[in-house]
DNA sequence: TGCGAATAGGACCGATCGGTCCTAGTTTCT
DNA sequence: AGAAACTAGGACCGATCGGTCCTATTCGCA
C-alpha cells in the first residue's frame, strides 16, 4: 500500500535476514530506508516489535507469490512441482552466495524460546507452507503408495529443506544443500508407486 | 578442570542454549553462576567472546560424550546404533519440553553471518559429527547399497534431525520431530541391501 | 609464615538500545 | 484555502551493554 512503509519493510526485511531480529537497530533500519530521523520512522510503526511482525507477514506472502506459487502451477505434474520447488530453493540460496539461510528457521531459531508472539507466527508459516505441500501431495496421490502420511511427509521435506539450508549456510558451500537436494528427491521417489512410471520432466500435456 | 571456571561454563550454556548468544549478558552469567561481580567473571576469562568459544567447544564435547558415542559402540549392529542413536535426539528433545533446539543450529542461525570465528568453530562442529556418521557408515557397508554417498548421506541425517528439532521446537511439539525420525529411518532403510536382513533390535552376538 | 590466587563488591566508562518529544517546513487531498 | 498527513532533524530519556579499575578480604599451598 504505502510507498514509504513498504519501503521501510524492505530495508527491514534485508536487515532482520542478515544480522537477526536483535542485532537490527531501528537506527539501522532509518539509515537504510533514507528516512530523516526516529520520528519519521515512528510516524510508521509503533514499535519495532510491529515492525518485527510486518516483516515476517511480507517473507512469507514474498515466499509463498514466489517460492510456493511454483507447488501450484496447474500444468505441470505435481511431483515434478515438487523438484522444480526443490531446485528453486537451492538456487536462491546459491544466488544469494550462501548468505542468510531461511528467513524463517533463522528467525525461528533466534525468537522461539524468546518471544511468544514470532514463535507462533512463526509456527503459522510452517503450518502453511506444509499445507501447500500437503495439497501437492493429495493431487499426486494417484501416483503415490497408499500409506503416505502426507502430514509427516511434508514436515520432513521442509525440515530437510531448513536444515540444508542452515548447513550450507554454516559451510558457505552450495554443495552441502545441492547434496541435501538431492537425497530429499530420492526420498521422494521412494513414495511413488511402482506401477506407476517415474515423473520425467515435462511428462505432461 | 577449575571447579569455578566450569561452573560459570555450565552456566554460560545454559542461559545461551535458551536466549542466544547475544541475548546472554555477562551479568546474566554472574547472576546465574552466583559471582560476586564483574571482576570475578573477568578473572577468569578475557572477553565475552572467549567465553561464548569455551561453551560452544564444551558443547561439542557433551555430545561427543553423551550423544555421539552411542554411534561407536561396539557390541551393536552399526544401522541399529544409527536408529538408537536418532531415538536418543527425540528422546533428549522431549526431556527439555521441546526447549531449546539443537544448541549448534541455534548458534549457527544466530551467529553464522555476524561472526566469522563462531561460523568457523560450528562448521567444524557438523563436520566432526558428519565424520561420525561416516565411520559407521563405513562399518556397515556389508549391509549397504555399493551406491550409498557417505559424506552426502550424513549430511543429510544431520539436517533432517536440525530441522526437525528446529520446528519441533517452534511447535512446541514433539510429534514433529517424532515424525522426522520415522521418516528418517524410511531414508535409511533404502540404502540397506535387498539381500540382507533387514537389521533387528539387538541382532547381533 | 608468606605469597599468590580466589573471592567479594562497587564505581565507573563510552556506546548503544528502544522510545519520546518538540519544532518546523512541505505535500496532498478535499 | 485549509486540514491532515508526510518529511525533516535534533535533543533527550532511562536502561543496558561489554569492559575497566580499584580496594579489601580470604583461602590454599609451599
Amino acid at each position: 500500500m504505502n510507498t514509504r512503509r513498504a519501503q521501510i519493510l524492505d530495508a527491514a526485511a534485508v536487515l532482520i535476514g542478515r544480522q537477526g531480529y536483535s542485532a537490527t537497530s531501528i537506527d539501522d533500519v532509518i539509515k537504510e530506508s533514507r528516512l530523516s530521523g526516529k520520528s519519521h520512522f515512528y510516524h510508521y510503526f509503533r514499535s519495532k516489535e510491529e515492525l518485527g511482525f510486518e516483516v515476517l507477514d511480507r517473507q512469507f506472502e514474498r515466499f509463498a507469490e514466489r517460492g510456493l506459487a511454483i507447488l501450484r502451477e496447474p500444468m505441470i505434474d505435481p511431483l515434478e512441482r515438487l523438484h522444480l520447488f526443490i531446485d528453486s530453493l537451492v538456487a536462491a540460496h546459491a544466488e544469494r552466495g550462501c548468505h542468510g539461510g531461511s528467513p524463517f528457521g533463522t528467525l525461528a531459531a533466534e525468537m522461539a524460546d524468546a518471544h511468544e508472539g514470532f514463535r507462533l507466527r512463526i509456527a503459522q508459516v510452517f503450518v502453511r507452507w506444509s499445507s501447500q505441500i500437503q495439497s501437492l501431495l493429495w493431487e499426486a496421490r494417484p501416483q503415490l503408495q497408499d500409506d503416505v502420511d502426507a502430514v509427516r511427509f511434508s514436515r520432513f521435506i521442509i525440515a530437510a529443506l531448513e536444515g540444508g539450508l542452515m548447513m550450507s549456510r554454516v559451510k558457505r558451500d552450495i554443495v552441502v544443500l545441492e547434496g541435501i537436494a538431492i537425497d530429499l528427491k530420492r526420498f521422494i521417489a521412494i513414495h511413488v508407486r511402482e506401477s506407476v512410471i517415474a515423473p520425467h520432466p515435462t511428462a505432461v500435456l
